[in-house]
DNA sequence: ATAATTAGATACCAATCGGTATCTTTGTCC
DNA sequence: GGACAAAGATACCGATTGGTATCTAATTAT
């Protein structure tokens, strides 16, 4: 038989390229197989439903997501250095093809919201990871005496945060780093307030 | 005949209302029937497409958003005053159900940025329109030196904009003020931090 | 009062939607 | 190499999509 585990690779991400650009609801399974090259069938033989194959390419960039910023994160010594990984990270993949369509936790939470309450779910799930994720990087930094002991650390990771995700609506409605750039610059000046 | 200008206003303020809910593409003529409790024929003598009742209810979302906003800013006397109503704004408007869904710019920017060419243009012409407002905001705060001389009025409009439009995003996911109200915080230390 | 106009209802259209049943092809194992 | 199983293609399903043509009812003008 053919392989089964790499077309189920490739549907999963083609179609959560698709959904990252065009939305959820607005791509159609027959998008996913003008994109894939397969048919229905195929799709249908690899997932019980649409529902189904939404939550596994949101997953699939999430886990995407979350590697990548996890590694980079990881690979920096300080807090200062963490924090910068962060900021270029989330500079940087704007451009990069392997996101097409912005950030997929954006996307998906003002998509889902109000509706799919599975894809909210998971978007929710995203935006709790990345919030402990920057507090635990706070909470670190200050057992390292490299943050001011009295910060809160759930407060700035908040910050930092919305910052960030209203930065990167605003550079892809604007088509331009311009709005990234500057919520950056800023949190850069913050990183630094709070830093011993 | 029936009073036409009405139907068309009830029409335009109940599809708005289901856009900014369901998002655009997901929301059907026949969703709008059934919420208007008139029917298509009625619906498409006023609109030349669907297309056309998007932008219409978009520019009416629009409308409300900058004329509520606007007033708001007027009324008050100081730079601090000024950014207050805009806090304020922010923070309440998410409760009130003439916006239900949330904000419409981030609504349809998320939604519109690479698929809705007309919608895009619209959002991004909202957000100018913002920008600006927070800008003129600062320079005059400048002006009647309530505001720091050396102070970059388009650099703290953008991070000022992204910051909210990031904390209403996490609110409405984690169904919470405490984003909103966070970034409010933070935000209302900023202005001070510029003011003289 | 009647004719003309307009708002809104009804009934339909082709195209597309998500989904399924079935058939063909491809590969594996004995 | 033939039997078997699994992967993918084909053909279809009812429901819904945006949109239109036509009909009816309500209002205005004469």
């Amino acid at each position: 038989m053919r392989d089964s585990e790499t077309t189920k690779k490739t549907i999963i991400k083609e179609s959560a390229n698709l959904f990252n650009t065009q939305g959820y609801k607005a791509t159609s399974i027959s998008d996913i197989t003008k994109a894939t090259g397969l048919t229905k069938g195929a799709i249908y033989r690899h997932f019980d439903n649409k529902s189904d194959l939404e939550q596994q390419a949101l997953r699939s960039l999430s886990k995407l997501m979350f590697t990548e910023i996890g590694q980079s994160i990881r690979e920096a010594s300080t807090f200062q250095l963490k924090m910068e990984a962060i900021f270029t990270f989330f500079e940087t993949y704007m451009h990069t093809p392997k996101y097409e369509g912005g950030c997929p936790l954006l996307n998906a939470a003002v998509e889902a919201d109000d509706t799919n309450v599975i894809l909210r779910q998971q978007a929710f799930n995203m935006l709790a990871q990345l919030k402990s994720s920057v507090s635990k990087l706070i909470e670190n930094g200050i057992k390292n005496n490299q943050v001011q002991p009295d910060t809160d650390a759930d407060f700035y990771s908040t910050i930092i945060i919305a910052t960030l995700e209203g930065g990167i609506m605003m550079s892809k409605l604007e088509r331009s780093d311009d709005a990234i750039l500057k919520t950056i610059k800023h949190l850069r000046s913050l990183a630094k307030s709070i830093s011993v």
